[in-house]
DNA sequence: CCGTATCCCTGGAGATACTG
DNA sequence: CAGTATCTCCAGGGATACGG
């Protein structure tokens, strides 16, 4: 009991387990970016493809296929003249994506942040913008 | 107009540069974890190490001084008698608490729900704990 | 249109050992 | 105590090409 540094010790994190497999999850490439544009609505293959500029073929339909399978997105195959398949976030899905926007929130303090430090340092950049490091 | 299929697409994600950034941060192995148990107030180095199992010094080292540059942990060193440092938590990497107390709820919801559906192919368990691990 | 299959390659993480 | 220094390893992701 010596140790005062005990004082305030952070609960054992409610659970390691659900963090490392949600952060497993979102970690992912492109993974929050695929979430979000669903957020709005079902969403097909192709369109996610051109809504994310930047994302192969490979990694969208990887990550999609983990997302199924984590019950974060559904997938409806429409047996159309041209076969489309529609994803769309479930419920589970959808509390994902406050989460996304906080992560955004804080993500543009940081880069305000810095973009503060570094005009202060040097004199007005009025040109220079932060070369991202 | 012929698309019907744009009805709602989402706001190109407010900004995807901060969303990597933020996600390149808490992405690193262990983030989430030193982050939360920063919440709790200030910790030494060995102290983080104790409190989260399983982590090398090196990579404790290494994301702290990312947490550092970026902004969300300060480092602070005291002249003591043994040399000790203590990292907290910054206004800003306050805010990512509630994020990460977010994507653990959604984590726990995950496993739930796996854990449901398991249990359908197997018996009734009326007394169904969730297991926290 | 909706993916899967390959190759390659990089960075991040573990283990271990060592310094101020 | 509080880190740094190496080394190795491999999953994950980009590019490209092909199949249903």
């Amino acid at each position: 009991m010596a140790l005062r540094r005990r004082k305030n010790k952070a609960p054992p994190l409610d659970g390691e387990c659900p963090l490392m497999a949600c952060m497993k999850l979102l970690g992912g490439a492109w993974t929050p970016n695929i979430v979000w544009y669903l957020s709005a609505g079902p969403r097909r293959f192709s369109e996610l493809r051109h809504d994310i500029p930047g994302v192969s073929s490979k990694v969208l339909s990887a990550r999609l296929k983990e997302l199924v399978e984590k019950g974060v997105v559904s997938r409806e195959v429409r047996p159309t003249s041209p076969p489309s398949v529609e994803y769309a976030l479930t419920e589970i899905g959808a509390q994902l994506v406050p989460v996304i926007d906080a992560i955004v929130a804080v993500g543009k303090r940081l880069k305000e942040e810095k973009a503060r430090a570094s005009s202060r340092s040097r004199q007005a950049p009025d040109r220079l913008v932060l070369a991202e490091d």
